[in-house]
DNA sequence: TTGTAGGCGTTATCAT
DNA sequence: ATGATAACGCCTACAA
C-alpha cells in the first residue's frame, strides 16, 4: 500500500547514516545499543524490512534455489504417476532449503516454453536443481555453465554435473531377493522398460546379481520389453506367457505401470497372483497399494532426493572448486500381496519393508 | 563456472553501448537489425544472460509470487491431512505463476521460525499468497502493509484481505441434500468442529439450509462438538447416540478426520454403515477412498485455488487500487460407499459427483 | 562506533 | 538508432 520506504528514510529518521542502518540490521553487532535501538524504532515505525533484491544485487547472492521439473499429465485430469513424486521431491527441497535459510523457486517447464523459462529463472537464483526430463541434454550442459546445477535421476548427466539419483540397482536386486529368498521362488522372469533405458538397465542389472548371488544362471537379456507404459507392459507379459510351456513362478517388471498391465493380463488368463504367478513392480505410485492385489514394489525416497539435492547445490555454492559429486539414495522394498506377502495386520498399514 | 559476464562486456564487445545491449534484450526493438545480430552473436559467445537480480532491481518487479504455508505432519512419518492439500495448492499456484510468466517461491513455516521467514519472503516477491495457519492474525495484517497478499482460507482475513476461499457453506449444503434427495433419508444428525470455528459454522450453516429447503425443520445448533479432530470425532459420535433412543439415519460429520472417527465408534457399537446409518465427512483426505466402507465427502478445489489466488495477486499487482476482492469457489460432494450410493462401474472409479 | 563513497548489473530517461 | 548517465536499494571496504 503505502510507498515502501527505504534504508535512507530509515537512517535519517534516527539520525545515522545509511551504512549504520546496514549493520544493525546485518551483523546485529557494529553499532552501540543506544543507536541500534533508535534506529530499529524507526525501521518498526516505518514498517521497513531491507529490500530483498538490493540486498541480493550487493551481496551477489539470493538465498534462492531453483526447482525446475517438468510438467507431465496435463492439468488437471491424469493424475498419472509422476506428479506425485514431483510434490515429493519439492516438499523435501523446501525442507532443506528452509532450514539453510534458503527458499525454493519452482517451476515446470511446460510444452516448449521450457528453454525461455529455464534461463529466467537461473538468472534469479543461487542455484538449480533440474529434475529428468525438464530439459535436453544439450540445454542441460549450457545451462550448467551459467549456474550451478545438481540434476535429478538423470543418469545421462552422471558425467558431468552434481547428480542424485535413486538406487535403482539395488532397488532390483532387493526386491528380486525378497521372491528367492523370502518366498522361495525360483522361475524368475524379468520384464524391462525401453530397449536403452538407463534406469531399466540399472534394474534389470539388480535382478541379474541377485539371481547370479542365488547361484541360478542370469539371462543376458530380459525376457520381454515394454515402453514403461501399460500398453507396453501388457504386450511385453502376454509375449512373455506366449513364448513358454508354463507361466514363471514370478515375474519382476521394470516399473508398477507395466505391472499394472501385468496383473490385468494374468487375470485374464486365470492365472492367480500371487497363487500362480507373483509379481511386483517399481516406483510405488499411488496406484499400488490400491490395487487388488496390492502390488509389491520398490519405492523411491522422493523426499529425500530433493532434500539431498538442494543440499548439494548449496555445498557447490560454498565450495565452487570441489569435485563432481554423485549421489545415490538407498531404495526400499514395499512388500504387499502380490509377492505373495500377507497384508500387514493394521488396518492402515502402509509399508512393510523386507 | 566462469564468472558470469556483465552487459559491459556484451556490450564492449559488439561495439556499442549498454543501452543499446538492453534494448536488444528487451524490446527487441529499437535497435538496427545489424547491431541487433552483433549483440546477440556476442551475448550467446559470451554465454551472457541478464542478470535477474539486477534486473529486478531495476524495475521493481521481481516476477516471482510467494506461497506460504505452515509446516504441518512433522516431517516425514505422518502423512497426515494438509500435506495433500498444499501440494495441490503448490501445483495450482506454479501453472498460475508460470502462464503468466512469473515463478513461485515456496516456503514452510516450521515452528517459530515462521516470522522471520515470511519477511525474508515478502521482500523477494511481487506479492504473497498466505495459506491459513502460516502466520499469526496480526503478522498476517503487518506483513500484508509491505506487499500484496492475498489469504487462503482465512476466514478472519475476510474483511480485509484479498482472500481465496473454497464454498463450505455449499458443499455441506449439497451432501445434506444430497442424503435427503438422492437417498430418502430423513432423520439427519450434524457433528461440529470446534466450536467457534468459521469454516464449522459454515457448514453447519449449509446442512440447515439443505433441511430447511428440504420442509425439515433444522436445529439452531449442531447435535454435537468435535474438534474436528479423531479424538473430538469419537467422542462427538459417542455423545451424539447415547444422547438418543435410536441412531439417525445419517450423519453430516463436519471434517473427515471426525468422519472417520465416526466410523469406527458406529462399527465398535454393530451399526452398520450405510446399512444401519450413513455418514459423510469434509474434505476428501486421501484416506476418505481408502476406508471401508469408503467415505462419501466434499472436495474442495485446492487446485484451483492454487491458481485463482496467483491470478489474484497478479491482479493487485496490475492495480494495486481496485477493491478488495473475496473469490469463494465451489466445491463437490464425491459419493462413495458411506451414504449408501454403490461404488462407481471400473475398478479405478473415483470421482463420482452427486 | 560511525560516516563516506564506490559498487552490484540493469533499465530507462534524455540527449544527440 | 545510439549513447551518457542517473536511478534501483543495499552492502562494505576504507577512513575517521
Amino acid at each position: 500500500m503505502t510507498k515502501k520506504s527505504t534504508i535512507y528514510e530509515v537512517a535519517h529518521r534516527s539520525g545515522v547514516s545509511t551504512a549504520t542502518v546496514s549493520r544493525v540490521m546485518g551483523n546485529g553487532s557494529g553499532a552501540s545499543e543506544a543507536t541500534r535501538k533508535r534506529v530499529l524504532a524507526s525501521a518498526r515505525h516505518l514498517g521497513w524490512v531491507p529490500n530483498g533484491t538490493a540486498r541480493s544485487l550487493a551481496v551477489q547472492r539470493t538465498g534462492i534455489v531453483g526447482l525446475l521439473f517438468p510438467e507431465l499429465g496435463s492439468s488437471a485430469d491424469s493424475e498419472s504417476e509422476s506428479p506425485l513424486f514431483v510434490d515429493q521431491v519439492i516438499r523435501g527441497a523446501e525442507r532443506a532449503a528452509t532450514l539453510a535459510g534458503n527458499a525454493v523457486l519452482i517451476a515446470a517447464t511446460h510444452s516448449a516454453a521450457g528453454r525461455e523459462l529455464a534461463w529466467s529463472l537461473a538468472s534469479k537464483v543461487d542455484g538449480l536443481v533440474i529434475l529428468a526430463g525438464s530439459l535436453s541434454d544439450p540445454e542441460l550442459a549450457r545451462i550448467s555453465r551459467s549456474v550451478p546445477v545438481v540434476a535429478l535421476a538423470t543418469p545421462s548427466a552422471r558425467q558431468k554435473l552434481d547428480c542424485v539419483d535413486a538406487d535403482n540397482r539395488d532397488g532390483a536386486q532387493q526386491i528380486t531377493r525378497h521372491l528367492l529368498d523370502v518366498h522361495g521362488y525360483r522361475d524368475l522372469a524379468f520384464i524391462a522398460g525401453p530397449e536403452h533405458s538407463p534406469d531399466s538397465d540399472e534394474r534389470f542389472a539388480g535382478y541379474r546379481q541377485a539371481l547370479e548371488d542365488a547361484g541360478l544362471t542370469a539371462p543376458d537379456v530380459p525376457d520381454a520389453h515394454g515402453g514403461f507404459t501399460v500398453a507396453g507392459g501388457e504386450q511385453a507379459m502376454r509375449e512373455l506367457l506366449d513364448s513358454r510351456d508354463s507361466p514363471p513362478r514370478a515375474v519382476v517388471v521394470g516399473n508398477d505401470q507395466m505391472a499394472i498391465a501385468a496383473l490385468s493380463v494374468l487375470r485374464s488368463r486365470r492365472l492367480r497372483v500371487p497363487a500362480d504367478v507373483a509379481v511386483t513392480g517399481f516406483d510405488d505410485i499411488s496406484a499400488a497399494q490400491h490395487l487388488r492385489p496390492a502390488l509389491t514394489t520398490v519405492r523411491q525416497p522422493m523426499r529425500e532426493i530433493g532434500e539431498a539435492a538442494v543440499r548439494m547445490v548449496l555445498d557447490r555454492l560454498a565450495d565452487p572448486e570441489s569435485t563432481r559429486r554423485s549421489l545415490v539414495l538407498p531404495t526400499q522394498v514395499v512388500a504387499r500381496r502380490s509377492c505373495g506377502c500377507r497384508p500387514a495386520p493394521a488396518t492402515r498399514a502402509r509399508r512393510t519393508t523386507s
